[in-house]
Formats: C-alpha cells, structure tokens, sequence
DNA sequence: TAGAATGGTCAATCAGGTTGTCCAATTGCC
DNA sequence: GGCAATTGGACAACCTGATTGACCATTCTA
C-alpha cells in the first residue's frame, strides 16, 4: 500500500515549497519595511549571532562556514547597518559582533510575519491540522532541527 | 489561541529540516551507489532536462539562470558522464543535452530512495497521518510547486 | 615563562553566477 | 528568393561568496 511509485518525490518538494512560501512572503514584508536588502540566509546569520553577540570565529562554526567567511559575512552586515564589532574588554583578541538596533528591528518584523502566516495557516487548515502538522514535523526531523548550517549546504561542495 | 508569539519560527524550520533530512539520505544512497558527487542542486538539472534532452538555453530558462550558467552546468556535468551532448539534425545551431546511461540511473536510484524514505515514514506516522500531512502541504503551497528555479534563490543576488 | 592555542586579517584562488559581445544558423516577412 | 530579425551557443571580463594558507597579536596552560 501507499506507494505508488514515484510518489517519494512530491513530500520533500513541497516541503521546500512551503518553506520557501514562508520565507518570500516574510521578506517581501521586510522590504516593505525598509529592510529590501534582507536574504534569507541573512535571518540565519541573526540567530546564530544571537541576542548577546558573538565573534567571527564562532559564527563560522555555527554557520559550518570558514572563519574568513563569516568575517566577510560580518563586514557586509556591518556596511548595512544590522551588526555592529566592538572589542572585548577582557580579551583583546575578540570582536563581538552585536545586532543593531536596526537588526533587532528586522528581527522582531520577521517574528510577527511568521506569526502571522502561522495564524493564517491556522485558519486556513483549523488548529487541530495545524497541530497535527507540526506534531509530524517533529516526530520526522531530528531533535536539533535548528540546524544553522543550512545555507550553502544546497548548492554543496 | 494558537499562537503564542514565536511559534511561527519553528513551522518553517521543520519544513527546510524535513526536506534536508530526506535529501541527505538520498545523497548519501546516491553517493554508495557510485554517484559521490551529485549534489542536491544536480536533481533539479536532471528533473529539468527531462527524459527528452534540451537546449542549454531552455536549460536556463527552466532553472532561473542565465544560458551561459546553464553551458557551464552542463559542461561539468558533462565531464561526470551524467549528461552528453549532440547536435541536433534539424537546427544546427542547437545542441541537445540529453542524460547518459549514467544519469538515468542516478535517476533511478534516487526515486527509488525516495519512495523508500516515504515508506518509511507511512510506518513510522501511520498512512492516513501521512496522507494528511501531504494533502496540507498540497492546500498550502501553490499549484505549480515544481518551481526548478529554487538552487541560487537562497542565497539571493 | 615558554610554547601551544585562539581570534582576526590579508592574500591568492576557485566556483558559479552575471552581463556584454560576437558568430552561425534559422525564421519570418516583403 | 532574399534580407532582416531572432535564436542558440560560445568567449571574455567581472562580481560574489566561499576556500586555504600565512601571519600577527593575544591569551591560555603546562
């Protein structure tokens, strides 16, 4: 039963599909909100920065990227105005990379967009499949779902 | 009800990991099987190639890049032995991209690993759950799901 | 205190994408 | 039929984001 062939294809896509849904939606409400520069690998840089700030080197590790890399990630937020570096009082070495206020601004614009397309779901489906929905979701995706090292992981070397 | 503020983030997250999750084991079956180097983007130039060959040109319009992306695609998947190349008798200015053997079979495979990993989760989630979770997904994405067009859109210009 | 480890930066390189240009071949229209 | 416009492919230059390697300053540790 409940294999036609061929049919393994559409489950992953739509899962794409839907994220994807989501996410365009909540960055074309970000650049309605002054934030049109905003990619979505851009929200994963923010939470792996986090709320007290991080320095490149970390960053890097939470986003499985080079610490170069993240460093040149940081300078290009830095040109936009979402992070700000200041040095670390107790080790010289370190730079800690701090959301703006700016930052913070898209962050909380994103929360509510994604709250709201929550919401609309719920309406949409009824809580109860929506419920369902997620409980799947959770029962297939492994424990540490939040996984930060997504971005560049598709295109893949 | 249904939302507490911050909820939103996870729907999302889940969508990408589920998708990541089944694509991984696919690679990773794929790379067993003696595909080691096919990278998920690969899929979708397979899946827009098409069972009749194309042009580098339609190639392109189909994956959202430009002809001269799409040539270079081709090119190195072409040194892979995925796809050849042939001129076609009736337009010789078009080369026609067709899979190999060898590309028919990663093909293959990977459909076959896909209804395995759905399988799976019929087991794991009960059918009719399984059924539920793809009829939302179908009501909450749009019709023409099969957008080729989605490696280069993360990461964004 | 000396040596190892860490954080940041500079430089060279690579991969994949872009645009612009150009040529050969085909199509369309008069 | 013939000529202009379109199309498909290729080449070049360039951009972006990533990589590795090297190096320096600082901090940790044995």
């Amino acid at each position: 039963m409940s294999s036609e062939p061929g049919a393994g294809y559409e489950l992953p896509l739509r899962m794409l599909m839907a994220f994807r849904t989501i996410i365009d939606e909540v960055h074309a409400e970000l650049a309605r909100a002054g934030h049109p520069d905003l990619r979505p690998m851009h929200g994963f840089v923010f939470q792996a920065i986090g709320p007290h700030g991080t320095t490149a080197a970390e960053l890097g590790q939470r986003l499985g990227v080079s610490k170069q890399a993240a460093g040149k990630t940081v300078e290009s937020l830095e040109r936009m105005g979402y992070v700000e570096r200041a040095t670390d009082p107790r080790d010289a070495r370190r730079k800690i990379v701090r959301l703006t206020g700016r930052g913070l601004d898209s962050l909380a614009r994103s929360a509510a967009a994604f709250d709201r397309i929550r919401a609309r779901w719920a309406a949409d489906l009824g809580a109860d499949r929506l419920a369902a929905l997620e409980a799947d979701l959770r029962r297939l995706t492994p424990a540490d779902f939040f996984r930060l090292d997504t971005p560049g992981w598709f295109g893949g070397a």
